[in-house]
DNA sequence: CGACTGGTTGATGACAGTCAACTGATGTGG
DNA sequence: CCACATCAGTTGACTGTCATCAACCAGTCG
């Protein structure tokens, strides 16, 4: 079985009203744009997915996000119109232009083509999935990989795909440095994962068994270490 | 000398057209808002200053943001008007309310009280804090620390006030729930900066002796180390 | 078939979390 | 104004998790 991915055409995902001349595809492993770059604007991703990177003037990388249909790129341009990131698809994808003209545009009721209460409601998606992501700074492998697990699954449900059984189109050094943890470390929680019956896995492929016991690792609340919440007094 | 803080008024800081009238006082120690609750709007800090912090299901806070002025509030509500995290003030502040019909008011042109382009401006400038912020998960300790001081430091210096001597609102335990990292952690980190001449600390008064190194290590680039730069292609 | 990339597993050491004790600062009531 | 309680911050000892280095295995491609 090949790790070739279906490019699956979304419908279901709003398309911002932006007129399909502005679409094009970029083929697997290209760059889009790299750090320091001017943008034109903004992307959404159409089909296919991409991975969104920044590397440090040591020369590490950290994967900050992988996108999926319907998700936006370049977000950091907004605030002067250069990235701060690098993005490369991890796979042949569709993706649109959004301009910023379209978005600046003081009148967007001049702009039929741009959805700007969609637009802002991406942006809070955006920084919710920011926040989640920031709450890995502070838990360890396993529950970081069962986050990234459940936060997959989750998206494709989103998507009215499968969320039990799926192949991803990212290698595990790439899930690794989003999860901010070394590969080995990666490889070793996932078979342990399978080990414990939590999920099945084949190359990309992967198959998850217990969603909900994947769940309340990434919560937190696991049954057989019985942490005594101790809420601390933080607003003090 | 105490640590009673200034609650300077800046004045060089955008106000986004907003009339004065949303502008309210909130005394230290007080909730702005918790996870779940529904919003009216975003906040702009305009004196004084801010946590934002998220409880995971297991009880554990991790501070996802610390808000001075000029900054946003609430931004993660703009997806769907509920909240996701909880604000905390640190000291009496000053903040005003920007209603979302402000910001979703289809004809802003018609809003001559809201600023739109500094407000899109305004939310790259917090995509850039959350991709500097993403990084930390796969440094170390003292490069949290550096990076923390080095952000702040700027904050300042882009408001106009001192960079180098600065007294912070908040206590340990909030930077190290900030960074992810245990207190006493960074408690360790704070006495090996103070023994290497990089700072001075009395309380929660903190002088930076020398910037460029805090930065250098907060970059990844500490001299002695001399970590040959792993360039490795994470492209393919 | 051989070379290469991607992925896994093992051994070891270092960094950081935890638990505990202690100090210093702040606040309160008598 | 002092005694006491409480909270914030620091330091020490110990342990566990994870990064590192290395070898090895599996899949893919020319």
């Amino acid at each position: 079985m090949s790790h070739l991915h279906s490019n699956t055409q979304i419908n279901n995902i709003n398309n911002m009203g932006i007129k399909d001349s502005n679409a094009f595809v970029i083929r697997e492993h290209q760059f889009l744009f790299k750090m320091g770059d001017q943008l034109e604007g903004i992307y959404r991703v159409n089909s296919g997915s991409v991975k969104i990177f920044k590397t440090s003037e040591s020369g590490n990388d950290q994967i900050i996000r992988f996108c999926m249909p319907g998700d936006l790129i370049g977000l950091d341009g907004l605030a002067d119109g250069f990235s701060r990131s690098t993005v490369v698809t991890l796979e042949t994808s569709n993706l649109t232009l959004i301009p910023f003209k379209s978005i600046l545009n003081q009148d967007q009721s001049r702009d039929k083509n741009f959805d700007y209460p969609n637009f802002i409601h991406q942006l809070g998606v955006n920084f919710n999935h920011d926040i989640e992501y920031s709450m890995m700074l502070s838990q360890c492998a396993d529950r970081r990989l069962a986050w990234f697990l459940i936060n997959y699954s989750d998206g494709l449900k989103k998507r009215g795909q499968r969320a039990n059984e799926f192949t991803v189109p990212m290698k595990r050094t790439d899930i690794a440095l989003y999860l901010g943890m070394a590969v080995e470390t990666l490889s070793r929680e996932l078979a342990t994962f399978c080990k414990r019956g939590l999920l099945k896995k084949y190359l990309r492929n992967i198959e998850l068994l217990d969603i909900e016991e994947i769940r309340n690792i990434a919560n937190g609340n696991e049954p057989q270490q019985q942490q005594e919440q101790k809420q601390q007094d933080i607003a003090a």
